[in-house]
DNA sequence: GCTTACAGTAAGTGATGGCTTACCAAGATT
DNA sequence: AATCTTGGTAAGCCATCACTTACTGTAAGC
């Protein structure tokens, strides 16, 4: 639901290789567990995670489910990362002014 | 060392409060241990992930490290989000390519 | 209506991970 | 030189987690 769950959810390999694939393109259930070397409930289970994340949504379709990236939820993650982001450049630039000031 | 790592080690809350507390200033292990619930060890521990992550770098004196931020490993994990960040974009312009041809 | 396809849930298990205390190494301080 | 400060390492413990198999639910297709 916020950036924590995002970087939780996104620290697992399987997650990741999910994510990734979701990113590329849209796909069912059945797709990704069939190109994964895990089984579909380990697969379900992966899903429910990235999905309470807000990093993944789902698109019913039948009894077919079809998961897609959740652009917010990205775009979450990446706005806490720019706040440290800023306050490096932030030093950085301190340091610079610093630098200056010494001769 | 990669992306994977930066993911593992911002996915634990201590590392987290670790990570931000150093982004805001440097500081010494033994500083960042006094203003967090859990022993100088476990903060060494975690400093040691941040470390091999790439995410922070010691700068020694004398007996004492001075943890900071390491910008480059920061700049790793926003260029890995940021390949999905356009992914996301250029599907969702797709979308609206397709929109626009349908009527 | 019965079966098949698709996917989420439950329960159990082995491995991983974060924490603690105890210990060790090395530079500062007197 | 003896001691104190600082911090990394070792070993062990408990909780969490990723995975499996078994089961349930629901919509399609014949």
């Amino acid at each position: 639901m916020a950036y924590q769950d995002s970087l939780t959810a996104l620290s697992d390999p399987t997650r990741r290789k999910i994510f990734e694939a979701v990113a590329v393109e849209p796909q069912p259930v059945g797709r990704l567990a069939a190109r994964l070397p895990v089984s579909r409930p380990a697969v379900s289970q992966h899903l429910k995670i990235l999905s309470n994340a807000g990093l993944v949504q789902a698109k019913v379709d039948g009894t077919r489910r079809i998961y897609a990236i959740r652009q917010q939820g990205l775009a979450e993650l990446r706005s806490y990362l720019d706040q440290f982001w800023d306050q490096v450049l932030a030093s950085f630039s301190d340091e610079i002014n610093r630098e200056k000031g010494k001769p």
